[in-house]
DNA sequence: GTTGACCTTGACGTTAGGGCAGGGTCAAGC
DNA sequence: GCTTGACCCTGCCCTAACGTCAAGGTCAAC
């Protein structure tokens, strides 16, 4: 199968298909004319790349993950360590984003949104130090 | 004062200085020997650029956030458009995040964890297609 | 034989700087 | 006057994960 093909079973671009081949993480056989060639297991392997990116794995994360992947003789925990690393950061993203998103929806709750140059957005943006968030 | 102390008087870095410089972000005086020269309007600009980054803005962001904040004829409507906008881009952000550790998690509790290479998070991951989130 | 769709590689752009190299400047101490 | 160490300068390459051209080769159909 040729590239582009296979990047549309797998819902994925050719330009990503050529990237993970250059990062060593599916790559295919090529032809006589230097056409690369997918087959059965590189879409295999490339909709559980898709599947793993969609879910915020990294790259280099997704390479863990498809060596589990590919290994029959994997054990499970080495998935569920992957996966709760994962988690650690969302968690700890999704803090700082809420607190991000609290101290701007205060902000933006009491800027009077007229023509009036007086915003507290401004001025706790300027404010030297100290308890900008509320 | 120099590049460096005007880094630490704003918790910054002399990199980033310089590279806020390059974008025309705020642009100091140069002194006969080359030497940046920051003064007090542009130690205030700088701070005001790094909290408005620990918001969360864009550098373009910040750079329509700082013709704002130097133009006291500003309107607090257009300071509050922003941060709106800034809003939603969070709110988006977060949904989706929550959604990726909502099914992460669910998966995590299904998974033994054991030495057995049956794992629902790869078959999840590596489902073709439909109900992955459960 | 020519067209159009497909394939190849390669270089550059994106965000917001980090890191390093090579070299100039300055103030202090000898 | 000279050296030393701390500071400054510019410029280049690096990050993640591709997107976007650009120039050119291949293939199948008409």
């Amino acid at each position: 199968m040729n590239i582009s093909d296979a990047a549309q079973t797998c819902q994925l671009t050719t330009k990503a298909l050529r990237h993970y081949e250059s990062v060593g993480l599916v790559v295919p056989e090529r032809r006589p004319n230097g056409y690369r060639e997918y087959g059965a297991q590189h879409l295999k392997d490339l909709s559980f790349l898709a599947h793993s990116r969609a879910m915020g794995f990294s790259l280099e994360e997704c390479r863990q993950l498809l060596e589990l992947y590919r290994n029959p003789g994997r054990a499970s925990a080495d998935v569920k360590k992957l996966a709760q690393q994962k988690l650690s950061q969302l968690d700890a993203q999704l803090e700082q984003l809420h607190m991000l998103r609290d101290s701007l929806t205060q902000w933006v709750d009491h800027c009077p949104g007229d023509a009036s140059p007086t915003c507290p957005i401004i001025q706790r943006l300027s404010e030297t130090d100290a308890a900008r968030t509320l």
